[in-house]
DNA sequence: CGGTTAGTTGAGTGCATTCAATCCCAGTGG
DNA sequence: CCACTGGGATTGAATGCACTCAACTAACCG
């Protein structure tokens, strides 16, 4: 099968659609009952990496859940110019934020993903009417404002150096909540999706990487790295240094 | 009466205490009758220009609902090193946002501020009582998300002299917005403000704007600009040309 | 009128970018 | 099995944009 195309998978799972799903226990999922479960799930969808999941300014679609894989949310000033606002993991929404009935970012696969796909309408229906997701919601958003505010704070106030090493120490505080490997730590986007992210250019980014390597607070390979010193890389990221 | 301590105004308004409020249509505040108003209203106070609301870290205390002011919402990464993420205005609720139970963000205010002052558990037990406000708070935090990835975007991809050039756009829109005189435009905040917001050094901030003034682009005064050509300076700002 | 704070201006520096050459690796086809 | 190819990553040199530093000026407040 073509890997250009998007994959469509019904998943006919005709009883239990999210009886071995591996986040079901995540964001608006949790705490469900067969029944819950079974009336908010609609269907899954694949998507290569690369792909694009929703466009900023196309009118707001689906909402989607991340099964498995990465997603980048982003802001698009131009062609060429583009701000990686968030990675998202699996179990993290995405496409839900809207501005004006349009999707207010831009949402992109770094990986292959796997979604749950969620009618507007539906979620939106199906959050509202339970008490609990409500709140989920509502506390997902200021999670997500938080973490977007200290990023805008990052990029806006940090040297190259100290920017590298406040991503590669979220990325494996990411990957530890997920239980996922983190010696070596995998580096699924490209040098480019981290400059985007950053406000670097893919050669500044390689560059300090080559720097970190010098200082050898990482070793840096294809594709990933390994922190050697975790402690020296946390002092270096800036936010852990009230002075 | 000195400006150096906070002035505490109980306003005693027996009766109607948002009958002449200028912002009571806003927010949280929008659709009441007069009992909704007074059963969520509790009290006002000042804040002298430079004070601090809340500080991030700080238990989550009371939520704010500027009347009057502007108020800078910021990360701070050292004692130096501040990134403003956001000015508030009449209007807009702050001190919302809670991280483990903690303010997420530090709230200051940029001129004189009046607020409404709510306790976090009423202002919680009355927004989750009626629908139309849950679906406010929660649209509301929407909007700040795209407007914080917007900035990160900004502050990430911009140059100098678009950066200024789209907080001056965006200044001059919320100007436009609450009725306010735009010609001149007042520039209430200091330029290390301007500075920490855009991510530049306050000097930065000031050859910028020199040299806008120079491009005739907008006339730089004390305290405030007078925009020459907004179509120009929109055109700089990089949010209007998709190329 | 002084003293203080905010803002301006310009010269020099430095950090990130740009540009360009090279390398690595995966995929493909001979 | 290996040469070829193309995209991603590395590296280094040169450039340039924003920062630093410092002197000066303007506004504000006693």
């Amino acid at each position: 099968m073509s890997l250009s195309g998007e994959l469509n998978r019904p998943v006919s799972m005709t009883e239990e659609p999210c009886a071995h799903c591996t986040v079901r226990d995540r964001n608006v999922c949790q705490g469900h009952d067969s029944d819950r479960q079974t009336e908010l799930y609609e269907s899954r969808r694949t998507w290569a990496s690369g792909r694009l999941l929703f466009r900023e300014g196309d009118p707001a679609g689906p909402v989607f859940k991340i099964i498995t894989g990465i997603v980048a949310v982003s802001k698009r000033l131009s062609k060429s110019r583009r701000q990686i606002v968030d990675f998202l993991f699996p179990g993290e929404i995405c496409g839900y934020v809207e501005a004006d009935g349009r999707y207010a970012f831009e949402g992109r696969a770094v990986t292959p993903v796997e979604t749950c796909v969620f009618s507007r309408e539906r979620f939106d229906a199906f959050t509202a009417r339970h008490d609990d997701l409500r709140e989920v919601v509502r506390t997902t958003l200021g999670w997500k404002l938080e973490r977007v505010g200290r990023h805008t704070a990052t990029v806006g106030q940090l040297f190259s150096i100290e920017r590298v090493a406040a991503f590669l120490c979220w990325l494996r505080a990411r990957y530890e909540e997920y239980g996922m490997e983190t010696t070596p730590l995998a580096l699924p986007m490209s040098r480019t999706a981290i400059g985007e992210h950053l406000g670097l250019r893919l050669e500044t980014v390689s560059h300090v990487l080559a720097e970190l390597d010098r200082l050898r607070i990482i070793e840096a390979g294809y594709g990933e790295v390994v922190i050697l010193d975790l402690s020296r890389l946390s002092a270096l990221s800036g936010w852990h240094t009230p002075g």
